[in-house]
RNA sequence: GGGGAGAUACCAAAGCGGUCAACUGGGGCAGACUGUAAAUCUGCUGGCGAAUGCCUUCGUAGGUUCGAAUCCUGCUCUCCCCA
């Protein structure tokens, strides 16, 4: 039996969370949380991380271990998770990870190209370019030092112009010379599992896990954290709403519609992102017998 | 009872004789996406069609005009002011 990374997709809301349970409580193996906002630890109520009982249950790893304040990335998580997964397998041939965080959960899966990590000071100076010249600025100078990417990139899009001219600033070569975008070979296999939900449905789940969220504190837990609202960890649906309100931007109730609104957008992207991956094998969410088996017959 | 304002697509709201299937915003839908991705960005949004296009819309019924969401009249409804 050749050890099998099991991953679990879908959208958020959508009941991953209660399903990778049943799923590593059955099978009794670990879960790899791949959600790039349970990973700090000074956010909780906004994150929908697993509860304290739930984390008791089943080993969890990568839910609120690192800092807000810290540097992370979709690279840095591949490598984290490549450390730990030969210790898992150890103890039992197979893994699960679940989570809502495509590019990482890609990461993992097919690696994602080494590229330099670059000096703030460089992108805080690219930053300021879009700022003081906008991004017809940034096109000009991304024609000059990568014409191969400029071709390619969302002209329209400043953070991947930005993007790319860090690196060549910062390495003195193209930012396309270091997109091989080769697959990688992992030495355990991946089964990929999508769970899925008519749209209504998910939509109401979203609406009332927000008041649930809101009943549990996230404003204080917004209120604490909004010293350091302009940390990137902190652009995340449900804080970014109440610090528009703290600031006098907008009401309450409008901070609650859009914690709403904007978590369904959310929603809705995580689905485009899973669409295209035709290894997904998709359940509805209460499928969790039809998952198991599935698992099964792939062991 | 008298006077005034208004009824526009899912919602809000422009348009006030032709270039209007109708600005814009919201909401919705679809998509892109290799670095803090819960981010960032794009397209569509009356119906049918791959498309030139065709068909049905601007409260309602008529009228004026070559031509109306835009002008006139009746009706219905909403709002405001005076009694």
């Amino acid at each position: 039996m050749k050890k099998l990374l099991i991953v679990l997709a879908g959208p958020t809301c959508v009941g991953k969370t209660d399903v990778s349970i049943s799923i590593a409580g059955h099978f009794g193996c670990e879960i790899i949380s791949a959600d790039s906002r349970q990973f700090y630890r000074e956010m909780k109520t906004g994150t929908a991380v697993p509860s304290e009982g739930q984390l008791a249950e089943i080993k969890h790893h990568f839910i609120r271990f690192i800092s807000i304040n810290q540097y992370y990335s979709a690279s840095l998580f591949e490598h984290d998770v490549l450390k730990i997964l030969p210790g898992l397998f150890r103890k039992k041939n197979l893994a699960l990870m679940t989570g809502g965080s495509g590019l990482y959960m890609n990461a993992v899966c097919s690696g994602i190209d080494d590229i330099p990590d670059v000096d703030p000071v460089i992108r805080a100076k690219y930053l300021k370019k879009n700022k003081e010249e906008g991004i017809a600025g940034l096109r000009i100078a991304l024609k000059m030092l990568d014409p191969e990417h400029y071709d390619r990139v969302d002209l329209k899009n400043p953070k991947r112009i930005i993007r790319a001219l860090e690196i060549c600033e910062s390495t003195g070569r193209p930012y396309s010379s270091f997109l091989t975008k080769q697959k990688q070979e992992r030495d355990f296999r991946i089964l990929k599992i999508g769970l899925e939900m008519p749209r209504e449905e998910l939509y109401e789940r979203i609406n009332a896990r927000v008041d649930t969220m809101i009943e549990n504190g996230l404003e204080s837990e917004a209120h604490d954290l909004f010293v350091s609202r302009h940390l990137n960890a902190l652009n995340s649906v449900g804080y970014r709403e109440f610090f528009d309100y703290f600031e006098g931007k907008i009401t309450r109730d409008k901070a609650v519609e859009l914690i709403k609104r904007n978590t369904r957008r959310y929603a809705k992207r995580q689905m485009t992102w899973w669409a295209r991956d035709r290894e997904i094998k998709w359940f509805g969410a209460d499928e969790i017998a039809g998952i198991i088996s599935y698992i099964e017959m792939n062991l």
